[in-house]
This record gives structure tokens, sequence and C-alpha cells, in this order.
DNA sequence: CTGCGCCATGGCAACGTTTTCATGACCGGC
DNA sequence: GCCGGTCATGAAAACGTTGCCATGGCGCAG
């Protein structure tokens, strides 16, 4: 019954090698006997030890560890992310390390980061040139998931094609007063956010139809007060498209406390493929953030071991997933 | 500018110090000149140097790293424990390690624990306790997040309150005929399910009402199973209780698709407070995910540094979130 | 039969910190 | 004015691993 826990020393007594022959084995370094190297695993496992990543890491200057870095993980969306990324990184024999930025101004700052990770994933946050370069002096390869930065490695998706095909989707049906509901904070919109309603501008244009957005602070809070606004107008739309399903779900409240059925009077669609989305049969653009993270991960994981250049970006696609919650516009629907 | 990364050796030599004063400083440790100290603080900063903690975890014997282990960061409840994780931890000066289990047999296995973490936290995993003590040996004090073992430091709802309480709420407003609907996997039901299904009953007994339950497997489509068994009886429940707002999501979307009005023709309560029940308006109970993060995060450090025994246990409250989904049963409602 | 080379193994330094101990300066009291 | 004590500082050992080099045994070719 070891006091706390067992060194490499114990391992190599036990095994009565030496402490070279235990790392070597336990590295699966090769040129040791096959019969040593399986009393030195024996040895290992009935002292249930393991590696010291700390002394190991110390000497090889890799940690095994990748820094990743979300706003929060209080949002379903993040947390996903983190999933794929975790499964991916633990396939390369990477630990993950969390940190939320929580809307610092500048989290590249307050990160421990120098020694203490192989590599950093910063998740939907807005790194700047400079940012980059310093966070990559300090942390190895850097991957942005979910943001870009031209030439620099970037994993994301195609958010203005997206809202694109979101809007093409609401005009199809036979839509033309289709409102966009964007966000923004008091830095203004992400670029997330920019290119979304970009890419329903883009589609409107494209059809010749008038645009109409109002744009409000993130969060279903959001989505409930542009519907207010929207319903007060003479003239509403047929047909909302918000910039997250986040948001739709605060619209389609506001739409069922105000009476309007969704998608009779009102097709409502969204954007993220929310966990609620699929219960409240809204319709929404899927944008696999499980796959996103996976792609980030094993894109650090062969930054990391130099199997990819550094100025690798991979545009993962999306997809629209009709539900209920968009139909064709009443007045125009043809008899039953 | 540094070829990689600057090393103790370099501040103490800008600073023209020795490694011992650089290291007293950067710790915080007592007996150094104030002129001293602020001139290291500078060159350190410069240099934007910070500790290693690889080194320094290699001669204190403490990593300043918790590990947590989740059934998986996708479902939006365990992303909100973590996040409550992240910040108690991240206040305590703790890195978060986070891994998923991802429903492996015996997680505790694949874990790279020893002389890796201070601490684990398990959040939402059965534990037995020869697994525990298993830990203990490996990773030093063991929290467990949403579960429970007798003498074991645990932070946990009181799950079984919870389902009373609620089924009071429905009893209240002067249902009898209330359905519960509890979940199973092949391994049966866990411990958190069997809690909230004996809560159920505890209150039903209590009101000498006849209990109703089906079991169905986690997640929205067992919600959607169950909600079809109920319809098909000859007389439906006027009220359900949902163990989980995940299931509660998928019985929803059941009644919504089967044209049955919520609160009108049944009322419907689910437990979580899910992200998506305030869009919902589905009444529920709050277990405030991200307190139980906190609380166990805080815990943790605490045992880190022996400030509190190893066997304390935190009950956390639950609070019912009375919303739109629950109401009077039509039968019995006096005239408007 | 001898000698060369390869392969398995062990010894030792080094990684970047913390910690303990030693050194020396300075201050105050008798 | 001398001595003991305190305080700031520096030197060196140790932490648990890996990487390099040395050693010795064995097989095979000449």
């Amino acid at each position: 019954m070891p006091k706390r826990s067992a060194g490499m020393r114990d391992v190599a007594r036990r095994a009565e090698v030496s402490l070279s022959t235990v790392s070597r084995v336990l590295r699966g370094a090769p040129g040791v006997a096959p019969e040593v190297r399986e009393r030195v695993r024996a040895a290992a496992d009935e002292l249930s030890y393991a590696v010291s990543r700390n002394a190991s890491g110390l000497v090889t200057g890799r940690t095994c560890r990748v820094a990743v870095v979300v706003p929060s993980l209080r949002p379903w969306f993040f947390g996903a992310v983190a999933s794929g990324l975790g499964h991916a990184l633990h396939a390369a024999g990477l630990d993950m390390l969390v940190h939320q930025a929580d809307g610092a101004e500048d989290w590249t700052r307050d990160l421990p980061l120098p020694h203490n990770s192989d590599a950093l994933v910063a998740v939907a946050l807005q790194v700047t040139e400079e940012q980059y370069a310093h966070l990559g002096d300090l942390a190895g390869p850097v991957v942005l998931a979910g943001e870009e930065l031209p030439g620099r490695a970037s994993v994301f998706i195609d958010d203005r094609a997206g809202t694109a095909g979101a809007t093409h989707h609401l005009l199809n049906l036979g839509h033309t007063r289709i409102a966009y509901i964007g966000t923004h904070t008091e830095h203004g919109p992400s670029r997330s956010s920019a290119a979304r309603m970009a890419g329903y501008h883009d589609a409107m244009a494209e059809a010749g139809a008038e645009p109409w957005t109002v744009s409000k602070p993130p969060g279903p809070d959001g989505g409930e007060l542009a519907v207010g606004e929207l319903l007060s107008h003479q003239s509403p739309p047929t047909a909302v498209l918000a910039e997250s399903d986040d948001v739709a779900l605060g619209a389609y409240r506001a739409l069922r406390r105000s009476g309007v059925r969704v998608p009779e009077a009102i097709s409502l669609m969204g954007f993220d493929d929310h966990d609620a989305s699929a219960a409240l049969d809204l319709t929404t653009v899927d944008q696999a953030p499980e796959a996103l993270g996976a792609a980030a991960g094993q894109l650090a994981a062969d930054l990391v071991h130099g199997r990819r250049p550094s100025d690798t970006r991979i545009e993962l696609p999306v997809q629209i997933v009709p539900r209920q919650s968009t139909a064709a516009p009443q007045e125009r629907r043809t008899s039953p």
C-alpha cells in the first residue's frame, strides 16, 4: 500500500530493472527486450503508476496539455464545442485545460501560459493580429475556432452562407417580408454577427426583396424585444430569421405570448440547432459545434506535432434543418 | 526578443538578483526588500514571464491543477456545472483539467491522474466506495458533485425534496391524476433518478393520491414516448411531472403535436431549469447547476489546502420556478 | 577461432523551479 | 563600542523524468 503515489523508481525496483528501462517501456521507445517490457508493464500496473507529466514535460519541453479558452462554458454552444475539442485532444493523447474569458477585456493577459500548455485554442473569441502573435510567443501554436484571422490557423463555419441559405429557404417558401434579428453589444456586432447579417442582405438583394433588420442585445431577451418591435409595425413580417437560436427562443416566447401562431401567422427560423430547437420544432441551421471543436482539436494536435502548416484554415459546412416553424405565408397558401 | 520563452534565470539576470530572490518575489514570500521586489516584478513583466507550474509542481508536489470529470460536456447541464467549477477554481488559483467519461464503464481507469492534479471533481458520476478509495490514492482529495457517497466529500441537491415540492405544486393547483415520467438506462435508474421518483411518491402518498409512473430512456425521446403512452390511456393525467427538463421538452413536443394544449388540457412540469424552459414558459425546479459547480470547486480548493474536513457534505437548495405550463385542472376550474 | 558490430541495459546530467541553509550587513542594547 | 539578533540575499540540493553516452554480451562473418 503506497503511502501516496509510486514513482518510477518504485516500478524499477519492482521489475528489477533500471530507471532508464522503465522510462523506455512506458514511453514506448524501442530497444527493450519483449520479456522485460512485459515485466515492467506488469509492475507499473500493479502499482497503478502513471508517469508524471510534470516531470516529463520539464525535460521534453512538451506538456501534453492544450489550453482551451471559451467566453464561458455556461451557454450550450461552448459546451458542445468543448466537448468536440475534448474528444479530439484526448484521442491525440493531450489533456484539455479550460479557461473562461468571461468577457474580460484582455483575456490574453491573465492566462498562466508559458511552459504550461503545448498549444492554445481560442473559441469564438476575437483576437487581434497583435494578440495572436503575443499568444504564439507564449503558448506555441494558436488555433482559432469559430473565428478567423487571415493566414492564421482557424476553424470556422461560413456564417454568411448559412444565413444566405436560411434566407433562401424562407424566400423559396414564398415569403418576401422577411425580418432579420441581429445582435450587438456595446462594442458593436461581433464578426460572426456581422457575417450573418451580411448573408441575409446578400440573399435579399439577390431576390430583389426589401431587407428589414433590427439589432438588439444578444440572448433571448433581445429576441423578445425585437419581436415586440416587429409586431408593432403596421404590416408585420411574415417570416423572421434570427441570428441565433438563442435569440429565436426569445422571439418564439414573445410570439406565443402575443398569440401569434407559428408558423401559420409568422414563420420563425433560427441558427445553431440549439438543443431546445428540436423540442420546439424550430427550423434552424446546424453548424455542428461538436464537429467544430473536434476539427479544432485535431488541428491543434497536428500543429503541436508539426504535421500541418500553421496557416491551415478549415471551413466547415452548415446545413439547414427544416422543421415545423417555417411554412408558406398564409396569404399565398393554396387551398387545402 | 526571447527565442521561445524566458526562464526564471533570465528574470534574475535582468533584475540583477539571484534565482532565489526571484522565486521569493513571484511566490509572494516575505523577506524581500520592497525596492528589489518591485525591480523583479518589473523584469518579469517585461519578459512576460510566468512561472512554470510544471517545474514548481515538481518540487512542491502540488500541481495547481484540478481534474474535473463529467459524463460529457455536450449537454447543457454539465457545461453549466463546469462553468461554476471553473470560476471557483480560478478564484483559488487552480487550473481546470476537463475529462469526459463518455459512458465508459470504468472511467476511473484511464485518467492520467497521479502527480497530475491536486484533486478530482466527479460530476454526476456514480462512484463506488472502492473506486472512490482508488481515486483518492491516485489523485488526492475527491469531490463528488451532483452525487453523494456517505461520509465522502460531496456537493449535491436534495432531488427527493425537489420532486416532492414539484408534486406539491401540482397537488396544490388541484391536480390528482399526476403522472411522473422517470428514466432508466440498461443499468437501471441512476441514483438521482431514483431519488426524484421517490420524492414524487412521497408527496403523492402524503396527499393520498394514486401514483402513476412511467420510465423511459433518458432524453427528449423518452419524454415523447412517455406522453404517447399516457395519452393512450382511457383517462389521461391532468398533470405530468418529468424527471428532467430534457424529458419534459420531449413531452412538450409530443403534446403539441397531439394538439393537447398546455396548460389548459394538461399541466407540464420539468426539473433543472433548462435554458429552453424559459423560452417555453415551462414550470420547473431550479437546481442552480452553476452554484453546484461553484460549491464543488470551492470545496475542492479547500480540501487541497486542508481547510475543511474531507467528509464535508454540502446540500444545495432547490427552488420551484413557476411559469405558464402549469395551471389548475380544467374540470375543477371555477367560472371565469 | 577471433574480431567486429549491434542490441539491450544502466549511469548520469539536465530540465526549471522551491526549499533549506549559510552568509553577511545592519541595528539596537548593555 | 562590542555582541547578539534580525533581516535580506545568495548558493546548492532536490523533485521525477528523459536523453545521451558508456558498457557489456552475444551473434555472425571472415
